[in-house]
DNA sequence: TAAGCGTGGTA
DNA sequence: TTACCAAGCTT
């Protein structure tokens, strides 16, 4: 006779069974066993792996991390450094305002708290470029505090597990009501990690491999046959094209004219070669006429960069000058030096296609 | 609440 | 190739 399957109630205990088994290890990351006898991550590692991760893959990170760590191994030494050099060793990342305010974060810590992070997650909270997610992380894996930590995985596995067929965001407080429900006491920590492995790993967002799954037993998702259904999202909106020129001037002695964009907004406080303005105006200015100063420019070809919001393409322009001309608001950069800038990977592309060999030239 | 905000990997 | 998407935060 044919009967309903029976569903037993979500608990965190397979879940952390199987995490004990098949965690990731990463540089930020304090192993199952080590956890176990106490052993806490650096709040200062959570909070700079944390920030970094945002929106962003492990891999992409992992360097950048590493990186950080070696040049400024405390909240402190990060405090003291400059805004460039953590904006140079941001590049690349991508989403600029997150070192903006992680460069703000470690001067409130270093100021405000006596270089030692708040353990909750309403102190956290309170700081720079530290949100919902961030803070209960923080407080989770550094604190052991029992905080609900809800991100993209989370909310992809929750919403599979109870089926929730409400839309993102509005099912967002849901789905945080059931992770805080399922987030235990004793290993808060582990369980949120645990909960984001498992969505990078098994509770994919296509194909998941729901046979190998601690939470087969108790997926509503399964039961339906199409957990690949949930989470429900917003319908996405279509991507403008915006247009504009850049124009990459050297001179004899090799330096390159820069400029710093300004601090708000997108690639906020980041370096960049002159440029018209992006403008989706079909009749927008992509000519040498805008260029910075009179010379003879060059076309010598286009780049295309997909930001978040638009797509850009810039038509690149370069001119080679016997020496510097004067100019405001603007620097002589020399291009053995522009690994230490802090050039967004569209103004790589774009000075690498005006000088194919930039990033390739031995330095000094 | 919705929009703004980067980049590189993957299917 | 196009489209999606990856440990979100700010305004």
């Amino acid at each position: 006779m044919m009967t309903s399957t029976k569903l037993n109630a979500p608990s965190a205990t397979p879940l952390l069974a199987w995490y004990d088994r098949h965690h990731r290890d990463l540089p930020w990351r304090v192993s199952p066993p080590m956890a176990a006898h106490g052993v806490r991550a650096d709040p200062y590692r959570v909070w700079l792996s944390e920030v970094m991760l945002q929106q962003t893959t492990v891999q992409a990170v992992k360097p950048y991390f590493a990186d950080f760590l070696a040049r400024w191994p405390t909240v402190r030494d990060l405090a003291e450094a400059t805004n460039d050099d953590v904006m140079a060793a941001w590049a690349g990342l991508g989403y600029y305002a997150r070192a903006r305010n992680l460069k703000k974060c470690a001067e409130a810590v270093a100021t405000h708290h006596d270089g030692v992070f708040p353990d909750t997650e309403d102190g956290l909270k309170s700081l720079p470029g530290i949100g919902d997610y961030t803070a209960a992380a923080v407080a989770a894996i550094a604190f052991n505090r029992q905080a609900a930590v809800m991100d993209g995985n989370v909310e992809r596995v929750i919403s599979r597990l109870y089926a929730i067929a409400t839309s993102l965001p509005a099912g967002k407080p849901l789905m945080k009501q059931k992770v805080a429900l399922l987030t235990p006491a004793d290993r808060p920590g582990d369980f949120a990690q645990a909960m984001m492995d498992l969505g990078a790993t098994i509770c994919t967002p296509k194909r998941p491999a729901c046979s190998i799954c601690p939470f087969r037993g108790s997926c509503e998702a399964l039961r339906l046959h199409d957990p690949e259904q949930f989470p429900v999202k917003a319908a996405k909106k279509e991507r403008p094209v915006r247009r504009g020129a850049a124009f990459v001037a050297v001179t004899a002695d090799g330096e390159i004219l820069l400029r710093r964009r300004i601090a708000s907004g997108l690639l906020g406080g980041m370096t960049e070669v002159p440029t018209t303005a992006w403008t989706s105006r079909a009749d927008g200015e992509t000519s040498a006429d805008a260029a910075p100063f009179p010379a003879q420019w060059e076309p010598c070809g286009s780049v295309i960069h997909v930001f978040t919001h638009f797509e850009l393409r810039l038509s690149i322009y370069r001119t080679a000058i016997p020496s510097r001309i004067q100019t405001d608001d603007k620097w002589w950069e020399p291009v053995t030096n522009l690994e230490a800038q802090a050039l967004p990977t569209i103004m790589k592309k774009a000075i690498a296609t005006a000088i194919p060999l930039a990033f390739a030239m031995p330095k000094g």
